[in-house]
DNA sequence: CCTACCGATCGGTAGG
DNA sequence: CCTACCGATCGGTAGG
């Protein structure tokens, strides 16, 4: 005999930040994500009530690790560029830790409707301004140009550091914060 | 009486192209290319064999651009630091002259089946060592990381600027190569 | 380039 | 969580 799958809610929701992550939310079928947990498609609106609620909902997580990460940095007692050390060893550890939803968060935030898509945008605007109040707080020349730079490298260790290579995530935070720095010239 | 409107080839990839940028190639169905061009489905497949195809060209026309200004590039003469420059100045143009076919390049090139996808990233690849390469000139201490944090920063143009702002494009050039060289203590 | 389709798949529901 | 569906939309074809 054959044994039913039983799933809770969380199941589903990381499921689906696993497939959005990996295909995209437009090349994830509910039947695909359903078939991931070892059901059957109509299994799953037990558990969500529509495909965009689950999107919303691991998008949502995304932006809420960024900004506890944010916010514990900023929290940091010392010089700004503690603050700023803390920034992005919080940063790496969330992309890191949720890579699913991270990336998520990063690429499938343009399908959601209008409101939940500005939301996010507001939330990531927030983000960065943690990045420009540091800066700031550092005299740099342009911090709104130099958290953008810094967010761009930031944002894509998801296309290609892998866990499994050599670099180890300490270096990883270090080579950033020195390139940040100081540039290629170390 | 409502004129019949009459397309190019290039038109259908052109407007692919955009839609492909702005939706995702799962995010755009024929009938919306269709539409945007002021037709019906099924009229596009005297233009295109299929849907999936007209992806190829518009990422293989991505990856093209890119490669065609690094060997450009690669070809000024003088010291390695204006051929970094050179690089980045090119890589801005790809950018911001040629957006659809980049941005489809960049985020949509996963989608293709694996022989496509294996030739994009070997060209994506080739790419970055042109970048390593001249890096290495320079005597920078980790030029294959220089490279990807490099371009990590260019390749997230897609992403916020704007040519509308007051940033303008040589300015742009100018700040990403100063960061990179420098970082923020400039 | 349009008319008229095709089978397959989509997100989702009713009811058990 | 499954069975049995639903209408809508998908990529694509035949023929003019």
């Amino acid at each position: 005999m054959t044994t039913r799958a039983v799933r809770s809610r969380d199941d589903v929701v990381r499921t689906a930040g696993k497939l959005f992550a990996e295909r995209g939310y437009h090349g994830t079928s509910m039947r695909d994500l359903a078939a991931e947990l070892g059901l059957l498609g109509s299994s799953l609106y037990s558990h969500i009530s529509s495909k965009e609620d689950l999107l919303v909902e691991v998008v949502e997580k995304g932006a809420h690790l960024f900004q506890s990460s944010a916010d514990a940095a900023l929290a940091t007692s010392g010089t700004a560029a503690k603050r700023l050390k803390a920034l992005v060893a919080g940063h790496v550890d969330v992309v890191l830790d949720h890579l699913d939803e991270v990336r998520t968060f990063l690429n499938e935030a343009g399908v959601l409707d209008e409101v939940h898509r500005s939301r996010v945008l507001a939330a990531r605007d927030r983000y960065e301004a943690s990045y420009r109040e540091v800066l700031s707080e550092m005299k740099v020349a342009d911090p709104k140009l130099a958290a953008i730079f810094l967010l761009s490298i930031l944002n894509a260790l998801e296309r290609w550091y892998r866990p499994t290579g050599s670099l180890q995530r300490q270096d990883l935070v270090d080579e950033i914060l020195g390139f940040a720095l100081n540039g290629i010239r170390r």
